[in-house]
DNA sequence: CAGTGGTCTAGACCACACT
DNA sequence: GTGTGGTCTAGACCACTGC
Protein backbone atom coordinates (compact mmCIF):
# COMPACT_ATOMS: atom_id res chain seq x y z
CA UNK A 1 0.00 0.00 0.00
CA UNK A 2 1.14 3.36 -0.72
CA UNK A 3 0.48 6.92 -0.66
CA UNK A 4 -1.39 7.32 -3.43
CA UNK A 5 -3.63 4.19 -2.61
CA UNK A 6 -7.17 4.92 -0.72
CA UNK A 7 -8.46 2.46 1.89
CA UNK A 8 -11.29 2.35 0.32
CA UNK A 9 -10.52 1.15 -3.13
CA UNK A 10 -7.16 -0.63 -1.81
CA UNK A 11 -7.05 -3.91 -3.78
CA UNK A 12 -5.81 -5.85 -0.63
CA UNK A 13 -8.17 -5.27 2.55
CA UNK A 14 -9.98 -2.34 2.47
CA UNK A 15 -9.49 -0.62 6.47
CA UNK A 16 -13.37 1.00 6.07
CA UNK A 17 -16.39 0.51 3.97
CA UNK A 18 -18.35 4.56 4.07
CA UNK A 19 -15.37 6.62 3.66
CA UNK A 20 -15.79 9.72 1.27
CA UNK A 21 -12.21 11.33 1.57
CA UNK A 22 -10.84 13.36 -1.20
CA UNK A 23 -9.46 10.96 -3.68
CA UNK A 24 -5.88 10.34 -3.26
CA UNK A 25 -4.85 11.40 0.07
CA UNK A 26 -2.06 10.91 2.42
CA UNK A 27 -3.06 7.78 4.31
CA UNK A 28 -2.50 9.79 7.55
CA UNK A 29 -4.76 12.09 6.54
CA UNK A 30 -7.35 9.47 6.11
CA UNK A 31 -6.71 7.81 9.25
CA UNK A 32 -7.55 11.09 11.24
CA UNK A 33 -10.63 11.57 8.88
CA UNK A 34 -11.83 8.05 10.47
CA UNK A 35 -10.60 8.61 14.09
CA UNK A 36 -12.60 12.46 13.58
CA UNK A 37 -15.65 10.28 12.65
CA UNK A 38 -15.56 8.04 15.96
CA UNK A 39 -15.21 10.97 17.99
CA UNK A 40 -18.10 13.05 16.47
CA UNK A 41 -20.59 9.67 16.54
CA UNK A 42 -19.31 9.47 20.34
CA UNK A 43 -17.58 6.10 19.84
CA UNK A 44 -15.40 7.95 22.36
CA UNK A 45 -16.40 10.50 25.05
CA UNK A 46 -14.04 13.26 26.35
CA UNK A 47 -11.74 11.97 28.97
CA UNK A 48 -11.92 8.62 27.36
CA UNK A 49 -9.34 6.36 26.79
CA UNK A 50 -9.30 5.71 23.35
CA UNK A 51 -7.43 2.26 21.65
CA UNK A 52 -3.54 2.58 21.65
CA UNK A 53 -1.67 2.76 18.81
CA UNK A 54 -0.96 -0.67 17.75
CA UNK A 55 -4.73 -0.97 17.83
CA UNK A 56 -5.68 1.67 15.65
CA UNK A 57 -2.93 0.17 13.28
CA UNK A 58 -4.13 -3.63 13.20
CA UNK A 59 -8.14 -1.83 12.74
CA UNK A 60 -7.09 0.01 10.53
CA UNK A 61 -4.60 -2.02 7.97
CA UNK A 62 -1.86 0.50 8.15
CA UNK A 63 1.61 0.68 10.12
CA UNK A 64 1.72 2.17 13.61
CA UNK A 65 4.07 5.30 12.26
CA UNK A 66 0.81 6.30 10.53
CA UNK A 67 -1.96 6.06 12.94
CA UNK A 68 1.40 7.82 15.13
CA UNK A 69 1.11 10.89 12.37
CA UNK A 70 -2.89 11.14 12.13
CA UNK A 71 -3.01 11.31 16.26
CA UNK A 72 0.12 13.87 16.32
CA UNK A 73 -1.69 15.89 14.13
CA UNK A 74 -4.81 15.78 16.19
CA UNK A 75 -3.10 16.03 19.11
CA UNK A 76 -1.58 19.19 17.82
CA UNK A 77 -5.36 20.79 17.36
CA UNK A 78 -5.88 19.65 20.88
CA UNK A 79 -8.64 16.86 20.02
CA UNK A 80 -6.55 14.15 21.39
CA UNK A 81 -4.28 14.36 23.87
CA UNK A 82 -1.31 11.59 24.51
CA UNK A 83 0.12 10.26 27.88
CA UNK A 84 3.63 8.94 27.84
CA UNK A 85 2.95 5.53 29.77
CA UNK A 86 -0.96 5.65 29.86
CA UNK A 87 -2.09 6.09 26.53
CA UNK A 88 -4.21 8.51 24.10
CA UNK A 89 -7.29 10.48 25.80
CA UNK A 90 -9.73 12.39 23.91
CA UNK A 91 -9.58 15.87 25.39
CA UNK A 92 -12.62 17.54 27.71
CA UNK A 93 -12.52 21.60 28.24
CA UNK A 94 -13.22 19.84 32.24
CA UNK A 95 -8.99 19.28 32.38
CA UNK A 96 -7.62 21.75 34.86
CA UNK A 97 -4.72 22.47 32.45
CA UNK A 98 -6.50 23.54 29.69
CA UNK A 99 -9.87 25.34 31.55
CA UNK A 100 -10.90 28.33 29.83
CA UNK A 101 -8.41 27.82 26.93
CA UNK A 102 -10.51 30.20 24.90
CA UNK A 103 -10.32 33.20 27.49
CA UNK A 104 -8.20 35.58 26.76
CA UNK A 105 -8.70 38.15 29.00
CA UNK A 106 -5.29 38.13 31.52
CA UNK A 107 -5.08 40.46 34.03
CA UNK A 108 -2.26 43.42 33.32
CA UNK A 109 0.17 42.57 36.66
CA UNK A 110 -0.03 38.79 36.15
CA UNK A 111 1.71 38.68 39.55
CA UNK A 112 -1.27 40.13 41.49
CA UNK A 113 -4.17 39.26 42.59
CA UNK A 114 -6.61 35.96 41.36
CA UNK A 115 -5.95 33.78 38.36
CA UNK A 116 -8.53 32.02 38.97
CA UNK A 117 -11.81 31.29 37.56
CA UNK A 118 -14.28 34.34 37.48
CA UNK A 119 -17.39 33.97 39.44
CA UNK A 120 -20.24 33.57 37.27
CA UNK A 121 -23.54 35.27 37.11
CA UNK A 122 -26.76 33.95 35.13
CA UNK A 123 -29.00 36.88 34.59
CA UNK A 124 -30.93 35.03 31.85
CA UNK A 125 -31.38 31.83 29.69
CA UNK A 126 -34.51 31.86 27.33
CA UNK A 127 -35.79 29.92 24.41
CA UNK A 128 -36.59 32.35 21.58
CA UNK A 129 -37.14 31.90 18.16
CA UNK A 130 -33.60 32.68 16.21
CA UNK A 131 -33.23 36.08 15.05
CA UNK A 132 -32.03 36.72 11.73
CA UNK A 133 -28.20 37.46 12.42
CA UNK A 134 -27.95 34.24 15.39
CA UNK A 135 -29.92 32.22 12.53
CA UNK A 136 -26.80 33.07 9.98
CA UNK A 137 -24.18 32.56 12.14
CA UNK A 138 -26.03 28.86 12.93
CA UNK A 139 -26.70 28.06 9.84
CA UNK A 140 -30.50 27.68 11.24
CA UNK A 141 -33.52 28.95 9.91
CA UNK A 142 -35.26 31.89 11.59
CA UNK A 143 -38.33 29.62 12.59
CA UNK A 144 -35.98 27.40 14.70
CA UNK A 145 -35.34 27.77 18.23
CA UNK A 146 -32.33 28.91 20.07
CA UNK A 147 -31.20 28.89 23.66
CA UNK A 148 -29.78 32.89 24.79
CA UNK A 149 -28.21 32.99 27.81
CA UNK A 150 -26.98 36.29 29.18
CA UNK A 151 -24.07 36.33 32.43
CA UNK A 152 -21.79 38.50 33.80
CA UNK A 153 -18.04 37.43 34.99
CA UNK A 154 -16.47 38.79 37.46
CA UNK A 155 -12.79 38.94 38.86
CA UNK A 156 -12.33 40.02 42.24
CA UNK A 157 -16.16 41.18 42.16
CA UNK A 158 -15.21 43.80 39.50
CA UNK A 159 -18.06 42.81 37.33
CA UNK A 160 -15.58 42.63 33.86
CA UNK A 161 -17.55 40.57 31.49
CA UNK A 162 -20.92 40.47 29.75
CA UNK A 163 -21.72 38.02 27.56
CA UNK A 164 -24.78 36.67 24.90
CA UNK A 165 -24.82 33.55 24.21
CA UNK A 166 -26.51 31.83 21.56
CA UNK A 167 -26.85 28.12 21.04
CA UNK A 168 -28.79 25.91 18.20
CA UNK A 169 -32.46 25.15 20.74
CA UNK A 170 -32.59 20.89 19.44
CA UNK A 171 -29.52 20.91 20.47
CA UNK A 172 -29.26 22.04 24.06
CA UNK A 173 -32.46 21.31 24.75
CA UNK A 174 -33.59 21.58 28.38
CA UNK A 175 -30.83 24.07 29.04
CA UNK A 176 -31.79 26.29 32.31
CA UNK A 177 -30.93 29.25 34.31
CA UNK A 178 -30.98 26.93 36.96
CA UNK A 179 -29.15 23.96 35.67
CA UNK A 180 -26.48 27.08 34.53
CA UNK A 181 -26.14 28.32 37.79
CA UNK A 182 -25.27 25.46 40.06
CA UNK A 183 -22.91 23.93 37.61
CA UNK A 184 -19.55 24.93 39.21
CA UNK A 185 -17.46 23.69 35.94
CA UNK A 186 -16.74 25.71 32.85
CA UNK A 187 -19.50 25.69 30.52
CA UNK A 188 -18.26 23.70 27.83
CA UNK A 189 -16.93 20.97 30.45
CA UNK A 190 -20.87 21.17 31.12
CA UNK A 191 -21.87 20.97 27.15
CA UNK A 192 -19.50 18.12 26.86
CA UNK A 193 -21.02 15.62 29.99
CA UNK A 194 -24.78 16.94 29.42
CA UNK A 195 -25.15 17.67 25.85
CA UNK A 196 -22.91 15.65 24.05
CA UNK A 197 -21.01 19.04 22.38
CA UNK A 198 -17.50 19.44 22.40
CA UNK A 199 -16.08 23.34 21.04
CA UNK A 200 -13.02 22.40 19.12
CA UNK A 201 -12.01 25.52 17.59
CA UNK A 202 -13.47 29.00 17.68
CA UNK A 203 -12.85 32.77 16.05
CA UNK A 204 -13.17 36.02 17.61
CA UNK A 205 -13.66 39.33 15.69
CA UNK A 206 -12.49 42.34 18.24
CA UNK A 207 -13.62 45.51 17.98
CA UNK A 208 -13.94 48.91 20.21
CA UNK A 209 -17.61 49.99 20.84
CA UNK A 210 -19.35 52.25 23.46
CA UNK A 211 -21.66 49.97 24.76
CA UNK A 212 -25.55 50.11 25.31
CA UNK A 213 -27.18 51.60 28.42
CA UNK A 214 -28.40 48.19 29.38
CA UNK A 215 -24.48 45.90 29.24
CA UNK A 216 -22.71 49.06 31.10
CA UNK A 217 -25.47 48.39 33.71
CA UNK A 218 -24.38 45.44 34.13
CA UNK A 219 -20.71 46.35 33.96
CA UNK A 220 -21.18 49.33 36.42
CA UNK A 221 -19.18 51.90 34.20
CA UNK A 222 -20.56 54.73 32.40
CA UNK A 223 -21.86 54.88 28.97
CA UNK A 224 -18.80 56.32 27.32
CA UNK A 225 -16.79 54.15 28.80
CA UNK A 226 -14.63 51.83 26.21
CA UNK A 227 -15.03 48.83 25.70
CA UNK A 228 -13.94 45.59 23.93
CA UNK A 229 -16.19 43.58 21.95
CA UNK A 230 -15.45 40.40 21.15
CA UNK A 231 -17.98 38.30 18.77
CA UNK A 232 -16.51 34.42 19.07
CA UNK A 233 -17.95 31.43 16.38
CA UNK A 234 -17.38 28.30 18.49
CA UNK A 235 -17.14 25.31 16.43
CA UNK A 236 -17.47 21.61 16.95
CA UNK A 237 -16.09 18.61 15.08
CA UNK A 238 -16.05 19.15 11.15
CA UNK A 239 -16.76 22.92 11.75
CA UNK A 240 -20.06 22.72 12.76
CA UNK A 241 -21.13 25.98 14.26
CA UNK A 242 -22.61 25.48 17.83
CA UNK A 243 -22.07 28.95 19.49
CA UNK A 244 -22.19 32.37 19.01
CA UNK A 245 -21.17 34.66 21.98
CA UNK A 246 -21.15 38.45 21.98
CA UNK A 247 -18.79 39.42 24.97
CA UNK A 248 -17.95 42.95 25.93
CA UNK A 249 -15.04 43.64 28.12
CA UNK A 250 -13.70 46.04 30.41
CA UNK A 251 -10.00 46.30 30.02
CA UNK A 252 -9.28 48.73 32.19
CA UNK A 253 -6.87 46.33 34.64
CA UNK A 254 -7.20 43.56 32.09
CA UNK A 255 -6.25 43.15 28.23
CA UNK A 256 -6.91 40.86 25.56
CA UNK A 257 -3.69 38.76 25.23
CA UNK A 258 -2.74 37.36 21.65
CA UNK A 259 0.22 35.59 20.39
CA UNK A 260 0.99 35.71 16.83
CA UNK A 261 3.20 32.99 15.40
CA UNK B 1 23.23 6.22 18.80
CA UNK B 2 19.77 6.95 20.46
CA UNK B 3 17.22 9.24 22.38
CA UNK B 4 19.32 9.70 25.38
CA UNK B 5 22.81 10.33 23.76
CA UNK B 6 23.90 14.30 22.91
CA UNK B 7 25.30 14.91 20.08
CA UNK B 8 27.98 16.36 21.86
CA UNK B 9 29.14 13.71 23.31
CA UNK B 10 28.40 11.04 21.66
CA UNK B 11 30.71 8.38 21.13
CA UNK B 12 31.10 8.17 17.83
CA UNK B 13 31.66 11.16 16.16
CA UNK B 14 30.18 14.75 17.83
CA UNK B 15 28.11 16.29 15.06
CA UNK B 16 29.36 19.64 16.87
CA UNK B 17 31.70 21.20 19.34
CA UNK B 18 30.03 24.22 21.27
CA UNK B 19 26.34 22.41 21.52
CA UNK B 20 24.91 23.49 25.29
CA UNK B 21 21.74 21.99 24.53
CA UNK B 22 19.82 20.88 27.91
CA UNK B 23 20.99 16.83 28.75
CA UNK B 24 19.09 14.03 27.04
CA UNK B 25 16.79 16.08 24.68
CA UNK B 26 15.55 14.26 21.77
CA UNK B 27 17.74 14.21 18.87
CA UNK B 28 15.93 15.69 16.73
CA UNK B 29 15.27 18.74 19.52
CA UNK B 30 18.80 19.04 19.06
CA UNK B 31 19.46 18.95 15.74
CA UNK B 32 16.33 21.86 15.94
CA UNK B 33 18.38 23.95 17.91
CA UNK B 34 21.65 23.87 15.56
CA UNK B 35 19.83 24.59 12.33
CA UNK B 36 18.46 27.31 14.60
CA UNK B 37 21.75 28.67 15.26
CA UNK B 38 22.79 28.69 11.51
CA UNK B 39 19.79 30.76 10.69
CA UNK B 40 20.66 33.00 14.11
CA UNK B 41 24.27 33.22 12.62
CA UNK B 42 22.90 34.12 8.81
CA UNK B 43 24.48 31.22 7.53
CA UNK B 44 20.91 31.31 5.29
CA UNK B 45 19.07 34.40 4.93
CA UNK B 46 15.89 34.74 4.76
CA UNK B 47 14.92 33.50 0.82
CA UNK B 48 17.63 31.35 1.17
CA UNK B 49 17.84 27.82 0.04
CA UNK B 50 18.88 25.73 2.72
CA UNK B 51 21.30 21.66 2.50
CA UNK B 52 18.54 19.19 1.47
CA UNK B 53 17.49 16.85 4.93
CA UNK B 54 20.15 14.24 3.30
CA UNK B 55 22.91 16.80 2.91
CA UNK B 56 22.17 18.07 6.74
CA UNK B 57 21.80 14.39 7.74
CA UNK B 58 25.26 13.66 6.51
CA UNK B 59 26.38 16.91 8.00
CA UNK B 60 24.80 15.97 11.74
CA UNK B 61 25.60 12.09 11.29
CA UNK B 62 21.48 11.63 11.64
CA UNK B 63 19.42 9.25 9.54
CA UNK B 64 17.33 11.68 7.32
CA UNK B 65 14.29 10.89 9.43
CA UNK B 66 15.29 12.91 12.24
CA UNK B 67 16.57 15.85 10.48
CA UNK B 68 12.50 15.86 8.85
CA UNK B 69 11.33 15.51 12.11
CA UNK B 70 12.96 19.07 12.89
CA UNK B 71 12.78 20.77 9.85
CA UNK B 72 9.00 20.18 10.36
CA UNK B 73 8.72 21.58 13.45
CA UNK B 74 10.89 24.81 12.41
CA UNK B 75 8.41 24.73 9.15
CA UNK B 76 5.26 24.68 11.25
CA UNK B 77 6.30 27.61 13.31
CA UNK B 78 7.11 29.63 10.15
CA UNK B 79 11.03 29.35 10.36
CA UNK B 80 11.31 27.29 7.47
CA UNK B 81 9.20 26.70 4.14
CA UNK B 82 9.12 23.49 2.82
CA UNK B 83 8.44 23.40 -1.28
CA UNK B 84 8.03 19.82 -2.50
CA UNK B 85 10.33 19.09 -5.50
CA UNK B 86 12.54 22.03 -4.42
CA UNK B 87 13.52 22.68 -1.24
CA UNK B 88 13.60 23.95 2.33
CA UNK B 89 13.55 27.39 2.15
CA UNK B 90 14.32 30.41 5.49
CA UNK B 91 11.13 31.56 5.86
CA UNK B 92 10.79 35.86 4.75
CA UNK B 93 7.91 38.30 5.23
CA UNK B 94 8.90 39.33 1.70
CA UNK B 95 6.74 36.74 0.07
CA UNK B 96 3.49 37.37 -1.20
CA UNK B 97 1.80 34.86 0.82
CA UNK B 98 3.03 35.99 4.24
CA UNK B 99 3.28 39.20 3.83
CA UNK B 100 1.57 41.34 6.66
CA UNK B 101 1.26 37.55 8.67
CA UNK B 102 0.75 39.59 11.71
CA UNK B 103 -1.50 42.33 10.83
CA UNK B 104 -4.93 40.55 12.48
CA UNK B 105 -7.23 44.07 10.93
CA UNK B 106 -9.69 42.72 8.49
CA UNK B 107 -12.35 44.96 6.75
CA UNK B 108 -15.96 43.70 8.05
CA UNK B 109 -17.40 42.75 4.28
CA UNK B 110 -14.47 41.05 3.21
CA UNK B 111 -16.11 40.93 -0.05
CA UNK B 112 -16.13 44.41 -0.59
CA UNK B 113 -12.83 46.83 -0.84
CA UNK B 114 -9.54 46.77 -1.31
CA UNK B 115 -8.07 44.06 0.51
CA UNK B 116 -4.75 45.12 -0.76
CA UNK B 117 -1.85 46.78 1.33
CA UNK B 118 -2.90 49.42 3.19
CA UNK B 119 -1.26 53.42 1.88
CA UNK B 120 1.09 54.01 4.03
CA UNK B 121 2.53 57.49 5.59
CA UNK B 122 5.55 58.44 7.83
CA UNK B 123 4.65 60.66 10.03
CA UNK B 124 8.45 60.94 11.48
CA UNK B 125 11.79 58.60 12.22
CA UNK B 126 13.70 60.12 15.22
CA UNK B 127 16.74 58.61 17.21
CA UNK B 128 15.59 58.96 20.54
CA UNK B 129 17.11 57.65 24.48
CA UNK B 130 14.94 54.88 25.68
CA UNK B 131 12.18 55.97 27.89
CA UNK B 132 11.89 53.77 30.88
CA UNK B 133 8.95 51.60 29.28
CA UNK B 134 10.41 51.38 25.89
CA UNK B 135 14.16 50.17 27.74
CA UNK B 136 12.50 47.87 29.49
CA UNK B 137 10.46 45.95 26.56
CA UNK B 138 13.19 45.70 24.70
CA UNK B 139 15.68 44.49 27.44
CA UNK B 140 17.80 48.05 26.88
CA UNK B 141 19.21 50.24 29.08
CA UNK B 142 17.78 53.85 29.58
CA UNK B 143 20.76 55.17 28.97
CA UNK B 144 20.83 53.48 25.17
CA UNK B 145 19.60 54.78 22.02
CA UNK B 146 16.52 53.90 19.94
CA UNK B 147 14.64 54.67 17.17
CA UNK B 148 10.82 56.07 16.99
CA UNK B 149 8.64 55.50 13.85
CA UNK B 150 5.11 57.03 13.73
CA UNK B 151 3.32 56.49 10.81
CA UNK B 152 -0.53 56.24 9.60
CA UNK B 153 -1.62 53.04 7.36
CA UNK B 154 -4.94 53.94 5.58
CA UNK B 155 -7.06 51.80 3.73
CA UNK B 156 -9.10 52.96 1.02
CA UNK B 157 -7.63 56.47 1.73
CA UNK B 158 -9.08 56.07 5.00
CA UNK B 159 -6.72 56.40 7.88
CA UNK B 160 -7.31 53.58 10.15
CA UNK B 161 -4.13 52.73 12.15
CA UNK B 162 -1.40 54.96 13.85
CA UNK B 163 1.86 53.32 15.45
CA UNK B 164 4.26 53.55 17.39
CA UNK B 165 7.06 51.67 16.54
CA UNK B 166 9.94 51.32 18.86
CA UNK B 167 13.76 49.59 17.48
CA UNK B 168 16.94 49.03 19.14
CA UNK B 169 19.30 51.99 17.93
CA UNK B 170 21.97 49.68 17.44
CA UNK B 171 20.73 47.28 15.56
CA UNK B 172 19.26 49.87 12.98
CA UNK B 173 21.51 52.28 12.74
CA UNK B 174 20.64 54.30 9.70
CA UNK B 175 17.06 54.03 9.50
CA UNK B 176 15.72 57.28 7.99
CA UNK B 177 11.79 58.57 7.18
CA UNK B 178 13.33 58.68 3.83
CA UNK B 179 14.52 55.18 3.92
CA UNK B 180 10.82 54.09 5.15
CA UNK B 181 8.99 56.07 3.36
CA UNK B 182 10.71 54.86 -0.11
CA UNK B 183 10.46 51.39 0.49
CA UNK B 184 7.72 49.97 -0.81
CA UNK B 185 7.74 46.69 0.61
CA UNK B 186 6.83 45.99 3.73
CA UNK B 187 8.40 46.97 7.13
CA UNK B 188 9.18 43.11 7.94
CA UNK B 189 11.04 42.76 4.54
CA UNK B 190 12.90 45.25 4.83
CA UNK B 191 13.97 45.10 8.38
CA UNK B 192 15.72 41.37 6.91
CA UNK B 193 17.20 42.51 3.60
CA UNK B 194 18.64 45.91 5.18
CA UNK B 195 19.46 44.89 8.87
CA UNK B 196 19.55 41.03 9.20
CA UNK B 197 16.42 40.81 11.41
CA UNK B 198 13.65 38.47 11.20
CA UNK B 199 10.60 38.88 13.31
CA UNK B 200 9.72 35.41 13.96
CA UNK B 201 7.13 35.35 16.45
CA UNK B 202 5.05 38.29 18.40
CA UNK B 203 2.77 38.69 21.06
CA UNK B 204 -0.05 41.30 20.98
CA UNK B 205 -2.25 42.96 24.34
CA UNK B 206 -5.53 44.76 23.31
CA UNK B 207 -7.59 47.20 25.14
CA UNK B 208 -10.31 49.56 24.02
CA UNK B 209 -9.50 53.31 24.90
CA UNK B 210 -9.86 57.05 23.99
CA UNK B 211 -6.89 58.26 22.60
CA UNK B 212 -5.35 61.40 22.51
CA UNK B 213 -5.66 64.48 20.75
CA UNK B 214 -3.08 64.14 18.62
CA UNK B 215 -3.40 60.36 17.70
CA UNK B 216 -7.25 60.79 16.50
CA UNK B 217 -5.79 63.58 14.65
CA UNK B 218 -3.95 61.58 13.03
CA UNK B 219 -6.81 59.53 12.30
CA UNK B 220 -9.49 61.84 11.49
CA UNK B 221 -11.75 61.08 14.33
CA UNK B 222 -13.32 62.93 17.34
CA UNK B 223 -11.45 62.20 20.92
CA UNK B 224 -14.99 60.22 22.20
CA UNK B 225 -14.35 57.81 19.64
CA UNK B 226 -13.41 54.40 21.13
CA UNK B 227 -10.06 52.91 19.71
CA UNK B 228 -8.69 49.31 19.50
CA UNK B 229 -5.33 49.44 21.12
CA UNK B 230 -2.91 47.22 20.04
CA UNK B 231 0.82 46.70 21.80
CA UNK B 232 3.00 44.54 20.04
CA UNK B 233 6.54 42.63 21.41
CA UNK B 234 8.23 41.26 18.32
CA UNK B 235 10.68 38.61 18.46
CA UNK B 236 13.71 37.80 16.64
CA UNK B 237 15.11 33.77 17.26
CA UNK B 238 15.64 32.32 20.18
CA UNK B 239 13.19 35.32 21.64
CA UNK B 240 15.27 38.25 21.52
CA UNK B 241 12.56 41.33 22.06
CA UNK B 242 13.38 43.26 18.80
CA UNK B 243 10.32 45.43 18.21
CA UNK B 244 8.19 47.05 20.79
CA UNK B 245 4.85 48.58 19.02
CA UNK B 246 1.48 50.61 19.93
CA UNK B 247 -0.84 50.99 17.71
CA UNK B 248 -4.13 52.65 17.56
CA UNK B 249 -6.83 50.98 15.21
CA UNK B 250 -10.31 52.54 14.14
CA UNK B 251 -12.66 49.60 14.36
CA UNK B 252 -15.77 51.24 12.28
CA UNK B 253 -15.41 49.30 9.45
CA UNK B 254 -12.80 46.62 10.37
CA UNK B 255 -12.31 44.31 12.83
CA UNK B 256 -9.23 41.97 14.95
CA UNK B 257 -9.17 38.99 13.69
CA UNK B 258 -7.83 35.71 15.94
CA UNK B 259 -8.30 31.72 15.15
CA UNK B 260 -8.67 30.33 18.86
CA UNK B 261 -7.06 26.71 18.68
C1' DC C 1 6.90 -6.90 34.80
C1' DA C 2 3.95 -5.58 30.55
C1' DG C 3 1.87 -1.93 28.01
C1' DT C 4 1.89 2.66 26.36
C1' DG C 5 3.68 6.63 23.89
C1' DG C 6 8.37 8.70 22.12
C1' DT C 7 12.55 8.41 19.32
C1' DC C 8 15.57 6.76 15.74
C1' DT C 9 16.88 4.21 11.81
C1' DA C 10 16.98 2.34 6.96
C1' DG C 11 14.92 1.59 2.92
C1' DA C 12 11.25 1.88 -0.48
C1' DC C 13 8.39 4.40 -3.34
C1' DC C 14 5.47 8.60 -4.78
C1' DA C 15 4.74 13.56 -6.30
C1' DC C 16 6.72 17.47 -7.95
C1' DA C 17 10.08 20.77 -10.26
C1' DC C 18 13.70 21.67 -13.23
C1' DT C 19 16.55 20.73 -17.08
C1' DG D 1 16.38 11.83 -15.75
C1' DT D 2 17.92 13.70 -11.39
C1' DG D 3 17.08 15.69 -7.13
C1' DT D 4 13.94 17.47 -3.89
C1' DG D 5 10.38 16.96 -0.31
C1' DG D 6 6.28 13.64 1.12
C1' DT D 7 4.55 9.14 2.56
C1' DC D 8 4.73 4.50 4.35
C1' DT D 9 6.73 0.58 6.45
C1' DA D 10 9.14 -2.50 9.87
C1' DG D 11 11.84 -3.01 13.54
C1' DA D 12 14.61 -1.54 17.44
C1' DC D 13 15.09 0.64 21.61
C1' DC D 14 14.00 4.35 25.29
C1' DA D 15 10.96 6.60 28.88
C1' DC D 16 7.13 6.52 31.57
C1' DT D 17 3.07 4.38 34.12
C1' DG D 18 0.99 1.16 36.86
C1' DC D 19 0.40 -3.57 38.30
Amino acid sequence: MNASTNLENAAGQPANAGMVAPSFSPLYQQIKELVLKSLQAGEWKPGDLIPSEFELAARFKVSQGTVRKAIDELSKEHLLVRRQGKGTFVATHAEQQVQFRFLKLKPDNSAAISQGPAERHIIDCSRLRAPADVARALSLRTSDMVYRVRRVLSFDGVPTIFEDIWLPGNTFKGLTAERLSKDTRPMYAMFESDFGIRMVRAQERLRAILSSEEVCGFLKVSTNTPLLQVERMSFTYHDSPMEWRIGTYRTDTRHYLNELS
